[in-house]
DNA sequence: TCTGGGGTCCTAGGACCC
DNA sequence: TCTGGGGTCCTAGGACCC
C-alpha cells in the first residue's frame, strides 16, 4: 500500500491532499497537543512546528508514515518528530489511528483474496500473492490480474498500491519498488541482468544498513557484483547460512513459497516512557507499567489461545543501550501473576543503577492452549481469577520488586 | 537532535546427555 | 591424565523487516 498510514488519513480529510503530512507520535500526545492549540482536529491542523512545547509532547516520537509532499522534504517513517519538524516545519502531524489502519488492512487484504486466494500476510500494509493457479493470472506476465486487483483495492478503499509481478518473492518485492506509487511492474528473469544487477545491494529485502556496510568495505556495492562474487568468499565472510543466501539473492534465486498460515513464535509488549525512570526513585511508577505489559501479555496470550514456555523481560537504558533477560518456566502460562513472577526473576538479574526509557515483557516458546487438559492457566483464565489477579498484582507484587 | 512497537531469524557459548 | 563427537535446550545479543 502507498504510504499507507497517511493516505487513510487523507481519505478522511480530503483538504490535506498534496500537503506535507506526517503520521507519528503517541495518540494522547497529540491529542493533547491539538486541544492545547485550541485546534478542532477535524476543522483545524497543527503544523509541527506551531506545537506549544511540541518536545513536551511528541519528543519521543518517530514517524512511522510520510505523504509524498513530506518525503519532498527528506522526511521519512523512523525519523524522530523533533528532526521531521527541522526539515519540515508547516508539516502536519496527526496520531496513528490503529483501529482505522487495521479496518483498512483487513478490507484490502480481503479484498485481494476474493480475487487470488493464496495470500501471505507481510505486516499490515504488505502482502505476497500466488499468481501461479489463478485464472488469467499468466496474461501480459501477470499485468492484467495486478491490474485488477488494483482497480478493486481502490474500489474497495479509496486507496493505491503498488504491484511488482516476477517469478519469485525475493524479485517480486524488488519490483514492487520499481514504479511507486500506483504502479505494476512485472519482471522476467531474463530482466535479472538490466534491472537488477545495477542496484545497490541495500535494495535486498534482509540486507540492512549492516551487511551493506560490511559489503561496502569489500568494495562490493550493486547486486551484479556481489553476483560476481565466489560462493566460498561470500560464506567465509558472512557464515554459512548468510553467505550462500546472499549469493542466491544475488542471482535472483528465492524457492520459498507463499505461506498462508504460519505459528505466531513470540508475542510482546513495550513501552517507552515519556521521560527517563529511575529503578529507585520512580519504584512505584515503574511497577504499575512492568505489572500493565505483564497483563497485556497474558490478555494477548489467552486471546489468541496460546501458552509460552519462556517469559523475557527488554530494558533500555537512558544511553539506549538495551538487555534482555529470559527465564523458562516449568509448565507453560498465560498467567498475568506467573508472567509478572517470572519477568520479576529476570529483573533481579539486569543491573538497574542507570535509567531506564524503555521497558518490555515477552512470552515465548508458544504453544497452542489445550483447552482440554487441566492446568494452572486454564484455572487463571476464569473472569474472576484474573480480576483477583490484577488486583494482587497491583497492590502486592509491584512494590517489593522495583 | 535523537532514535516506536511488534515481530522473525541467526549466531554463539555453555550446560547437559549419550 | 587427557580428551571424541553428536544432539538438544537455554540464554543473550543483534540484524533486519513492516
Amino acid at each position: 500500500m502507498d504510504a499507507f498510514f497517511a493516505s487513510v488519513e487523507l481519505l478522511r480529510y480530503p483538504q490535506l491532499k498534496g500537503l506535507p503530512v506526517v503520521i507519528g507520535g503517541a495518540r494522547r500526545a497529540v491529542d493533547e497537543a491539538l486541544r492545547a492549540a485550541q485546534g478542532e482536529r477535524a476543522l483545524r491542523f497543527i503544523p509541527v512546528a506551531d506545537f506549544p512545547r511540541l518536545k513536551d509532547y511528541v519528543g519521543r516520537g518517530v514517524i512511522t508514515t510520510a505523504s509524498y509532499a513530506a518525503r519532498q522534504f527528506g522526511v521519512g517513517s523512523a525519523m524522530g518528530l523533533m528532526k521531521a519538524a527541522r526539515l519540515c516545519p508547516q508539516a502536519i502531524v496527526l496520531p496513528v489511528d490503529f483501529d482505522e489502519i487495521r479496518r483498512f488492512s483487513r478490507l484490502f487484504k480481503r479484498t485481494i483474496a476474493e480475487i487470488a486466494p493464496l495470500v501471505q500476510d507481510r505486516g499490515v500494509d504488505e502482502v505476497y500473492i500466488d499468481f501461479t493457479d489463478v485464472p488469467g493470472g499468466q496474461r501480459e506476465g501477470g499485468r492484467v490480474l495486478a491490474r485488477l486487483i488494483q482497480k478493486s483495492i481502490f474500489q474497495a478503499t479509496g486507496l493505491t498500491c503498488s504491484v511488482g509481478v516476477a517469478p519469485n518473492k525475493l524479485l517480486a518485492k524488488m519490483a514492487s519498488e520499481f514504479d511507486k506509487p500506483n504502479g505494476i511492474s512485472v519482471l522476467h528473469e531474463a530482466d535479472l541482468q538490466s534491472r537488477i544487477w545495477p542496484l545497490a545491494c541495500r535494495k535486498i529485502n534482509g540486507i540492512g544498513p549492516k551487511a551493506d556496510e560490511k559489503l561496502a568495505a569489500l568494495g562490493i556495492h550493486t547486486i551484479g557484483e556481489l553476483a560476481a562474487q565466489d560462493r566460498q568468499f561470500l560464506v567465509a565472510r558472512f557464515g554459512k547460512s548468510t553467505g550462500a543466501w546472499m549469493h542466491e539473492v544475488a542471482w535472483g534465486r528465492d524457492s520459498s513459497p507463499v505461506v498462508m498460515e504460519s505459528e505466531p513464535v513470540s508475542m510482546s509488549r513495550e513501552t517507552t516512557f515519556e521521560r527517563d525512570l529511575h529503578a529507585v526513585r520512580d519504584k512505584a511508577e515503574l511497577g504499575a507499567i512492568f505489572t500493565r505489559l505483564c497483563e497485556q501479555v497474558a490478555a494477548d496470550l489467552q486471546r489468541k489461545g496460546y501458552v509460552a514456555k519462556t517469559i523475557g523481560l527488554k530494558l533500555r537504558y537512558d544511553d539506549f543501550r538495551s538487555v534482555t533477560r529470559d527465564q523458562t518456566l516449568a509448565v507453560a502460562t498465560d498467567d498475568g501473576r506467573a508472567i509478572r513472577k517470572a519477568a520479576g526473576q529476570c529483573l533481579k538479574r539486569v543491573p538497574l543503577a542507570q535509567r531506564l526509557r524503555l521497558l518490555g515483557v515477552r512470552a515465548g516458546a508458544l504453544a497452542k492452549f489445550e483447552s482440554t487438559g487441566v492446568n494452572a492457566s486454564s484455572q487463571a483464565a476464569t473472569p474472576t481469577a484474573l480480576s483477583q489477579a490484577a488486583t494482587d498484582l497491583t497492590t502486592n507484587t509491584t512494590a517489593s520488586l522495583f
